[in-house]
DNA sequence: ACAGGATCTTAACAGCGTTCAGATAAGTGG
DNA sequence: CCACTTATCTGAACGCTGTTAAGATCCTGT
């Protein structure tokens, strides 16, 4: 099916499948690579032909997931009217996906893909970093205000994500997540539309080091 | 020394001691309850008559480290001129101790102290809460934007702070972390004074409401 | 049809968290 | 100073874990 046709079919995929189900169920850290080949019906050596290591599952994982959220992030930027809106979609669409399965996304947030063609496209960062640069072109966000202005934008996103997912805050509904993460976007991008000034050291996607430092 | 004195003197100040030192050392989840206990000198099982379970001790390791954190958030507080400075002081401490031993912080960030009595004082939400107040106080926020502000404020400290510390972004010195969380909390502020005519829903933290559960 | 390689199984290894019965040392009341 | 209780630690054992090696099985290309 999806990568080649031998005894199982796709076991890389049913295990990733599987993996995931478990970590939905129990927790970032709460299973086995045992119990993920047991649940596909396999043993439990046979998924070292497919991962180097319960690690190396769990980092493809995390690239998986991740490329779904940076979906997700492009499809509702998308359909947002203004550069402001398609924005703010955006963020909302990253912290809905973290709160509806917290579990999946602590792993992939902590998971760091080493792996050299593991690519996430879109990657939540270039998804925000895209939209600041059409806000930028409508004339929404000063050049001076522009660089590293999308540090500042995820890193507020990914907190408003990351508390709430780990229980360090608690919020009465989901929709009461989404009005927060609203709110510290626009405040933000308000209070850096109105810096005068003054320039920022210059902050670097890992994931794209690591994309460029492979091509080149 | 701390607790009691039997054979070994404060064992379970030593378990914590060496189990912080392995996290540093290895990472989060790289040492195991053995590995401490022989560090110490002690035999696996002499844990159990401390800490419950392995979970227990990663879980009194957070409290003890998020209580440091309080700790320094509010005397570099304390040194700020202004509440505005003392506020940013706060939050530049946040992000320099968690960068100054990233597996540390991502091990206390993660681990949910159910404990009823694992008291957390001052917590890290509270130190930037009572600094907004002070700069309600002094006028420089508003009444209807003081509302959820320390939320906001945490989210985007936090989100500094993890984002560098998983390494999902990265800066090339120490400082421009120190910058790059000063810009965010004063864009935020500057965006947050801005605000008008909107309510926001209460979010609460779970560490406050926890210590008031149990002395109701 | 057959060779060769990818795929999976079985068996085994050391190390893990955890439990439990027993040894040892510290505190307590006479 | 003694017996007695209680907290503290040890040693051995349990099932489970990630990982490896050797061998069986199936697919594919020629």
């Amino acid at each position: 099916m999806g990568k080649k046709g031998y005894h199982h079919g796709d076991l890389r995929g049913a295990l990733l499948d599987a993996a995931e189900e478990l970590v939905r169920e129990r927790g970032a850290a709460g299973w086995s690579l045992r119990e993920a080949s047991a649940r596909v019906g396999v043993s439990p050596s046979a998924a070292y032909h497919h991962f180097g290591s319960r690690d190396a599952l769990v980092r493809a994982l995390s690239v998986r997931v991740l490329t779904r959220l940076g979906e997700r992030m492009a499809q509702a930027a998308a359909s947002g009217k203004d550069p402001r809106g398609s924005l703010v979609a955006a963020c909302r669409a990253y912290v809905r996906w973290t709160l509806a399965d917290p579990a999946v996304a602590r792993l992939a947030f902590a998971a760091p893909a080493r792996d050299p063609d593991a690519t996430i496209a879109p990657h939540p960062h270039d998804v925000i970093d895209a939209e600041l640069d059409r806000l930028a072109e409508a004339g929404e966000l000063g050049p001076e205000a522009r660089p590293a202005a999308e540090f500042a934008v995820w890193a507020a996103v990914h907190g408003v994500a990351t508390l709430l997912a780990d229980g360090l805050m608690r919020l009465d509904t989901e929709e009461a997540a989404g009005e927060q993460t609203e709110r510290v976007v626009e405040a933000l991008l308000t209070g850096l539309r109105q810096e005068r000034g003054r320039t920022w050291p210059t902050p670097h996607s890992t994931h794209t080091e690591r994309r460029a430092r492979d091509r080149g």
